[in-house]
DNA sequence: ACCATCGGGACGGCCCGTTAAT
DNA sequence: ATTAACGGGCCGTCCCGATGGT
């Protein structure tokens, strides 16, 4: 019906991309029990019957859309991040850039994937658990593991690497959500620098 | 009427608070759409028409048991937090054991309230949105005047408070949910300590 | 709606067996596959969902309609059928009598569950043979053996008994559907006795 | 196209068989309504569309791959069974193979279309009713009508050719039908000489 | 006033029989 | 002969009213 939807005979991988989709929209909206699979298929244009020719379950429909697209944005965003160190940075100019790269990298990830992080973890709980542990924590491993391979690069005080990247974690998540609750658009350049900054400077200042 | 459950006469307050308890755990564990009015009935212990001479719906009931919950303890956690200034406080000693009072309190709130969030948030998008703003963000704003009314009595970088209060606050409610999935308990104090301390002095250190 | 059938409120058992009793009906019309559970409400004159009270699925449902109906019936005649063997019966007069009296019986219950029989046979092959070797077999073995306990009491030919009661028990199943289908009514004492002469006498008759 | 499935072109008169076959089993399996025209597909080798190239719907399927068969092997049955009668036949011999083989191709009927007849007969009702009358019953007359036409030829009880011809079709298709079920083989000629001899002589032996 | 049983409209996930486009 | 598509319907269940007992 409306022209941005090519109503017919789709290649079969077109069509699953476009139910793949429209999935995701609808299980953000209504939440993993509450995406109705009729009201996915109306969103991709099509009969719902055509969505189990493509998945077989609303099960598989949602590891597909949700978890899946959850973990490949994640390990994007791991591989991305870090590289051994470098010389030592005396200045803390290197430390700063590069957490600032992550940081920004971070936000942009959360802006796609926050809400898919959130479906999976206040979906079912049971299933939630398992999500974290196979798909998502071990890619908070790596980047910890970052962290910890940089440690004797830079002059820092005693902290908890692990603490310190769901700290900033989850920063990210909760900003780009309430943003996204909101319909305000992020400033990404200026809130990672803030984030960046604060993180690695805080926010008291010791000289006058 | 059967020997091996002994039905009880509750007065209505009691059964409320009864029916409220098994709701949110049940809201919890399947989400808003996920849970069924037949498990927070069993769950209850109760019969499931009971419920509905308690409350009307399954929405009122969801808006008892979890949205009015999440407010309060929101409430709780804001007034304790904020008194106005002292004198200018030289060391930061004392902005240091205030927010570390504040973040203490965040967290244990998140460890309660933390799930309740997240089922807001991520069960019905329009609705995640009107309760942020009618019933979050005013909390957050609050917070941010406490932290705006202090910035005079400390020494201090450039910083958007908005923004740091958010950081914060998604930096404790992931750790909690994390903590959560994985069936571990938080333990506050030290955790309470490392966040404060990131957050006021940064990671990095300046002397060798 | 209709007079005959008390819309409300029946206590639990007098609707179980309403239920029964329809989809018994629905199940000889349709079969079993064919059978909507839609007809089986409808025709109880209730909700669909009502039935699922009661029963928890289709196959529970089809269960006691049909299955459990049948064997039920055949326990009631297998019952009544033989006792033990009185003096020899030297005119076969005994006998006669014996054989008519459960032959008549047979008759009586195809007419009644001799569809039952059929939608369990040509229903599903697999569930058949679980069904007739469990449910059905026994019966017959316990004719079989009626039979069997019979023999010294009067002459007979060398027959196969197993043979002979299967036999008898086709001919009246056939005879009774077929009769079912052509929306006669079976004369039962006529036809018993000529069944009965038929197997006993057989059809060839040995002086002019 | 796949280099595992090698697809073949076949001329349409075998493609039909082919899918009649593949419907026959499944419809026998599953019941009329059970089967599933995915099953039959798959059954056959072939895409799902394919069959609907070949047959315009379910029930024409039906009709050629379960009625129609049933009336071909009941009318080459039928063909082979009745010669007028020869001379008076005064041992009853004569009629006794005549009978034997006629019984004995009643088995070997029964065994092939044995399921088909109950797939017809209890599949739907109303179905089964106009197929009795339509495409069996004719059969049955014809029987009984050579019944009818030998009774001068041979010295025999006053008997009803009909029920005779009714009880012996029952009591093949039963015998079949719980073989069949079993997984056992039938000794046709056994079973034959046994079933001719109890309908011809009787079970009863009238000397010591 | 509190509690359970009985009852139903509406819809959820899934898929069946069938048609068009290729 | 295949791949893509869909109208409609099935089984099962969900949320919720009435009705009746203690």
């Amino acid at each position: 019906m409306s022209p941005t939807t090519p109503r017919k005979r789709l290649p079969a991988p077109q069509r699953r991309e476009q139910i793949v989709t429209a999935a995701r929209a609808v299980f953000v909206e209504a939440g993993r029990a509450g995406a109705r699979m009729r009201d996915i298929a109306a969103r991709a244009g099509i009969n719902e019957a055509l969505v189990y020719q493509h998945f077989t379950s609303k099960d598989e429909l949602f590891e597909e859309a949700v978890v899946a697209r959850l973990e490949e944005t994640l390990a994007k965003l791991v591989a991305e991040s870090g590289q051994p160190p470098a010389e030592f940075d005396e200045t803390g100019k290197t430390m700063h850039a590069r957490t600032l790269h992550y940081v920004r990298d971070l936000l942009a990830m959360m802006e796609e994937v926050g809400p898919l992080l959130g479906v999976v973890f206040f979906g079912d709980t049971e299933a939630a658990g398992v999500h974290l542990r196979d798909r998502i924590a071990p890619y908070l491993a790596q980047v910890r593991a970052v962290v910890e391979a940089n440690l004797p690069s830079w002059r820092h005080h005693d902290f908890d690497p692990e603490l310190s990247v769901q700290a900033i974690f989850g920063a990210a998540w909760f900003y780009a959500t309430v943003a996204r609750l909101e319909g305000r658009q992020i400033d990404r350049d200026r809130v990672a620098e803030a984030l960046t900054t604060m993180m690695l400077e805080g926010l008291r200042s010791r000289e006058h």
